[in-house]
DNA sequence: TAAAAATACTCCATAGGTATTTTAT
DNA sequence: ATAAAATACCTATGGAGTATTTTTA
C-alpha cells in the first residue's frame, strides 16, 4: 500500500516511469500498472500522457501535496523508540 | 490501497474493528489483518491491545491526521468532470 | 461468560516479472 | 530511429472469507 502511494510519489517527482521504477527497484511495467490502478479506482488521469515523458495532472499534483506528508508519517524516522516494535510488543501465536 | 487506508482511518474513527468490518462491508478477520499488515510496514503499533475496544496509538493519530485530507483528495466529489475518465481516455488496446 | 479481536486454514484474485509492442520525439 | 510507456502472458504471493480460538471486560 506504501509501496503503491510511494511510486506515484517518486512518478510525479522524477516525472519519468522509467526512473521511478529504477529508484524504486521495480519493473517500469509495475510502475506503469500501479498508476494505472491508482487511476482506476479515481476514475481519472493522473498522467497525460500525450507527451513523453508524461506530466502529472493537475489531480496528480493535488494528491501529491497531501501524499508526501503521510508517507513522512510512515518514515521509520518519525516514529519515536517507544512506539517501535522490535519483538514480542504483538501477542504472540503460541 | 485506497481500501486500506480507508479501512485505517475507520478503525480508528470508530475505534472497534468490528464496526469498521460492517461499515466497510468486509469481514473483521480482514480489517484485522490490514490493520496488522500496516503495522508490519511501520514497524510500530497504530493499535494498543491492552484495551477492549483497542486504542489508537499516538502513531496512529499523527497518521490519521494525513491520511484523511489525502482520502479527500481521492473521493469523486473533489474530482473535476474534465479530469474524470468515463470512457476512451486511455489509449484504447486495439 | 459474553463480546471483540486474533489466528489457522484454504482459495482465488491479482501484483509483478519477462518479453514484446506501441507511441512520442 | 530510439527511447519510453503500455500491454500480453504467466506465475507466485498474499489478501479475503470461514471457522475457531484467544482475550478483555
Amino acid at each position: 500500500m506504501i509501496e503503491e502511494l510511494k511510486s506515484f510519489v517518486t512518478v510525479v517527482e522524477e516525472a519519468s516511469l522509467t526512473r521511478a521504477a529504477q529508484k524504486l527497484f521495480v519493473t517500469q511495467s509495475a510502475v506503469s500498472k500501479r498508476i494505472q490502478r491508482l487511476e482506476d479506482v479515481l476514475g481519472a488521469q493522473l498522467l497525460d500522457r500525450n507527451s513523453k515523458p508524461p506530466r502529472a495532472t493537475a489531480l496528480a499534483h493535488r494528491i501529491h501535496e497531501h501524499a508526501v506528508p503521510l508517507l513522512a508519517a510512515f518514515n521509520p524516522s518519525t516514529i519515536t523508540s517507544v512506539e517501535r516494535l522490535d519483538h514480542g510488543t504483538r501477542r504472540r501465536p503460541k
